[in-house]
DNA sequence: GTCTATAGAAAGATAGAC
DNA sequence: GTCTATCTTTCTATAGAC
């Protein structure tokens, strides 16, 4: 405890983070200050300046670290092995992990308009690149016959759609489980790509029925 | 032509809406100033407070109209019979009003955080009465043995959301017609509620299942 | 590292001339 | 109906004391 009062630089940057995040997710980038973000960390709105050069770079940042945190997080994931058992598991993580991060996820699809030219490109990119990871599952499985599927783009972005779509309406401690959620979504993106119809024209003979 | 220079109350006034519009799709509400709609319009800002009592009322009065009109349409389009019938034409409808709207779309989508509390709680109850039209018809199809719906009220927002993505890829003169891009999608919603699976079942004879 | 103070720009909204 | 002018508030960002 041989510290000066008043440096707490390892504990005050993360928590203008996350009163930024907190408060662009609420009121959205346009209409948060400065002064408010100060306000909820506890500081003067001067003393922001020492963990961030501006608001934009502030926003960029908490997109950027979402956007890598997402992509880092598939990568470690695990990913079964045929097609359907990695669209199940892509489904799964994307509902878990959007559901854990409801504020970061809410900013990375509202705030894009908020970003400068260069900045957009970059989050643009890490976008696209998850997409193309579910677009590929979506193409190997066509390929062998398991999903009925006219443009994997499309579809791709269907599915991403329906599934993010999640965070509008859920709610901590709502009528569903996250498990229940992640089974009933699991079965509506299994029947949008034709999954299903084609697991029970395959097991046409014995009757029997999926999950 | 006896009119006062500078008169123009009738065609100034939808120029307002416009200006707004366009700019709170593009660049979002709590982003565009008032000096910036009159520059839009080609008016000083002082002018714009004819048409509008404050920019609060111009948003919300933009938000109010996208909504009513998407329930008179609603109302007023060919529903076919049964339950598959009824689905096929309010996915179409849905993709098709919102491709043709897509300032509207986005400010309703994107802006509720900037409604007060009031004009907020007016406009997600005209949402819900939207969303309601769609789970009658997931409900109906259930009953019926149509659909493979474990809840209602989840695959109505599922669906919607899925529709309305839409409208976050889809540019004029892109490579698929509207016509087309309402079959994929169709064909996705007909799965992710079952449908396809039930006819398929219907069709295969004996095998006949619970739920 | 945080504070106070402030520069400089821009916001929403109104008043009154024409 | 539109303009100019302005009131009042608020904003981002910086300077300099402690």
């Amino acid at each position: 405890m041989a510290r000066k009062t008043g440096s707490h630089a390892e504990i005050t940057g993360p928590k203008v983070r996350a009163a930024a995040q907190k408060l662009f997710a609420r009121m959205g980038y346009a209409a948060v200050s400065m002064r408010r973000i100060a306000e909820e960390v506890g500081v003067q709105a001067g003393a922001l300046y020492l963990y961030t050069p501006d608001k934009q770079t502030l926003l960029y940042d908490l997109m950027k670290s979402h956007m890598e945190e997402l992509l880092a997080a598939w990568a470690a994931a695990e990913k079964g092995g045929d097609p359907l058992a990695r669209l199940e598991a892509f489904v799964r993580f994307h509902i878990r992990f959007h559901l854990e991060r409801p504020d970061a996820v809410f900013i990375a699809y509202m705030e894009l308009r908020n970003l400068e030219a260069e900045n957009f490109a970059r989050i643009e990119a890490l976008r696209k690149a998850y997409e193309d990871e579910l677009e590929a599952i979506l193409a190997d499985g066509r390929a062998a016959g398991l999903f009925d599927v006219p443009d994997t783009k499309l579809a791709t972005l269907a599915l991403i759609a329906m599934l993010t779509g999640v965070n509008t309406w859920y709610r901590e401690g709502g009528r569903l489980s996250r498990e229940r959620i992640e089974s009933i979504y699991l079965d509506m993106a299994l029947g949008a790509v034709g999954a299903e119809a084609g697991r029970a024209r395959a097991m046409a003979a014995p009757c029997r029925e999926a999950e």
